[in-house]
DNA sequence: GCCCCATTCCGGAAAATTTGCGGCCGGGCA
DNA sequence: TGCCCGGCCGCAAATTTTCCGGAATGGGGC
């Protein structure tokens, strides 16, 4: 994990599809030298994939949500986890300092759907309170995976 | 942008590095037509990039952190936008509904650089007030855009 | 019904890229 | 000095992408 790592890492975060040969000429090396950093980033887990950023406006999700979770008392928190890191819908599940206990970030078709994504917490029986807040717009966001 | 498109999204946001013989065999076209769709795909801005997803701990921003900003009355509001698109640091900066202005997470090396951040932050006169949580673990989490 | 146009698909050839060697070089070490 | 090892290079084979022309498909207009 060197500079030249570390220039690949960012040199790939910006253009997946950039070829060995543009990456080598960036960086100094030949494609075969740069072909094999590259296979030990992605061995290292350095890579953890490659990955296509799609708009998520054009897939039909232009709504972007905040919800702050408290977890009720008696609720199954490996449980939890595993539901939030299964549905599509949720970008970001964090467990966090601070009053609240996690906070979920999810994509949605409509108001409507985030209003449904939270009758679906709350049926589930996880959370004792919660409070959501709506991305007005955007200035900095990373990509967006769609996962169907 | 039927259901064909919207599986190829699919599938690249899974992996970028898929072949366009292999996104046609699941798809049920030929790498000449998968081309054909992907190359429109990009043009119309469905696919705004393809990106490596770099493992944050790998290159030594171990720690995630969500700052909540109001903004100062006098603050210059582009300003303060054109600043944290440009921070590279800075992962995501939404606009929000709420008691806050502004959301923005960030990735650091430390806590102490987590403390500079918002030291640059009131510096530069932007805020009126802000509260930082971070995050204990992270369950999902979009990919992460590795800027230098 | 018929023509025309635009769109999307296909197959195949050419160009580009990746992959898989063997070999070379330089540093560390006994 | 002589050996070993990691990392680099160049080259050739294999794979993939790119770039055509031409064939189906599906409306619109007459």
């Amino acid at each position: 994990m060197d500079d030249i790592d570390r220039k690949i890492a960012a040199l790939l975060s910006d253009d997946a599809r950039a070829s060995l040969a543009q990456i080598g000429a960036a960086v100094g090396l030949s494609t075969s030298a740069v072909n094999d950093r590259l296979r030990r980033l992605i061995e290292r887990g350095v890579i953890r994939r490659m990955s296509a950023d799609i708009a998520p406006e054009a897939v039909g999700l232009p709504v972007t949500g905040f919800v702050w979770v408290a977890l009720a008392p008696a609720a199954d928190e490996g449980a939890f986890r595993a539901a939030m890191a299964q549905l599509p819908r949720v970008t970001a599940c964090h467990h966090v300092t601070g009053p609240w206990s996690y906070l979920v970030q999810i994509r949605a078709a409509s108001l409507d759907a985030v209003e449904d994504f939270l009758s679906e917490l709350k049926s589930g029986g996880w959370i004792a309170r919660s409070e959501t807040m709506l991305a007005l717009s955007t200035v900095v966001e990373p990509p967006f995976r769609y996962r169907g």
